[in-house]
DNA sequence: ATTTGCATTAACCAATTAGTTAGTTAATTA
DNA sequence: TAATTAACTAACTAATTGGTTAATGCAAAT
């Protein structure tokens, strides 16, 4: 009996080139040939190890999602200090996408394009629906006065994302607004990190 | 000589039709079909009103950039202190992107599809450059010293854009995240506003 | 050496899509 | 009332697109 020849590797060309090249026009203005150009192989292909288009984008769409969807699991070590958890996060996420920009605005756009279909394939790929308590218990127990009152588990969650992820999915609009080119745009991203950090332990401080 | 009859609101039945379409699909998904279906008319007769796609489609993104793009003027105003002109700006726009959720998101998402083409289309549309310079001096001249030191007005201008914006733009996200339904995020965004700005003001609160 | 069966391709197909055309309807006007 | 012209439509077209098929290459097993 013949043996899988899959020492070639073709299927990993097809996942690199799905990656580029869906994260780069969505799934709607993703081309099946342009996609079997960039792997430099025929569109057959595609269809011969992944059967169709649905499942080359559920593919690249799960790993995606997989680096770049905030893991709460960072901000419920209840062992330490609830402002280092947050550091973590921070440093964590800046660092994950300022190593591939395009990641968070693929994923968020395919998630406000097709909201069902994306959270129901979402609900079979990952279960922590149990950190999400997790994180309401850790914050309601150590955030019980802070400098503005009472923390709210919910909204400090959404300060954090959102000032970690908001800045590359608005890349093109900051850049526009504050006419920043390429270069001055990285730097204020480095910079960022600690920004972002000095900003939400001023949240955390007693007052 | 015979007079135009558009008494029939047929070019408003488009518009309409186009910014639902285009905003729930974005251009790579949306179907002049289905604009035309949505409209209740012929398919030629989006071709007799606006030319072809691209041309609707610039009509529908430039309203809701107009809509949704942060205005900068809103912080330039010197005789009024800093953090009433982040109230009113943070107050504006959570008031405009709740009134239309999907904007934000379709605004970002075609932005980040195709920067430099729509980014040479907003030249030609909006000339606020100056703004970003009123904005940076007038931040470096009230906010020297802060809770955290001199203030950063490209920070500053990220933090609050981000706050604002990113929950709209990653719904989706926080309601699975957070198991959240339609009712229950609604609520959310309502108490953002406030939560926002109390956030806000321990930035510029001086030590 | 011949068979076996995975890997690969060129050519094809059916459906979809943006855009066109040739013509109809009906209101205005001269 | 007849000419004029904007508003509108059904039917068509050319190009694109996801997907299929039938045939071939080719390494390994017998």
């Amino acid at each position: 009996m013949a043996v899988k020849r899959k020492d070639s590797n073709t299927e990993q060309k097809i996942v690199l080139a799905a990656q580029k090249i869906f994260m780069q026009r969505g799934y709607d203005g993703a081309r099946m040939q342009e996609i079997a150009d960039e792997a430099g192989i025929n569109k057959a292909m595609l269809h011969y190890y992944f059967d169709n288009k649905d499942k080359l984008f559920e593919m690249v769409f799960a790993t995606a999602y997989t680096i770049i969807a905030p893991n709460l699991s960072f901000l419920t070590d209840d062992s330490v200090p609830l402002i280092n958890r947050i550091e973590n996060f921070v440093n964590h996420y800046t660092d994950v996408l300022m190593q591939q920009p395009q990641v968070a605005s693929f994923v968020v756009n395919e998630l406000n394009r097709n909201p069902e279909k994306v959270m129901q394939f979402l609900r079979s790929l990952v279960t922590d629906s149990a950190h999400a308590q997790a994180f309401m218990r850790s914050v309601e127990k150590e955030g019980k006065k802070t400098a503005v009152g009472t923390l709210h588990p919910i909204h400090l969650l959404m300060h954090i994302v959102s000032l970690c992820y908001f800045p590359f999915v608005g890349k093109p609009l900051f850049q526009y607004l504050l006419k920043l080119d390429e270069f001055q745009f990285q730097i204020v991203l480095e910079q960022r990190k600690q920004e972002t950090i000095t900003f939400l332990r001023l949240l955390l401080q007693g007052k």
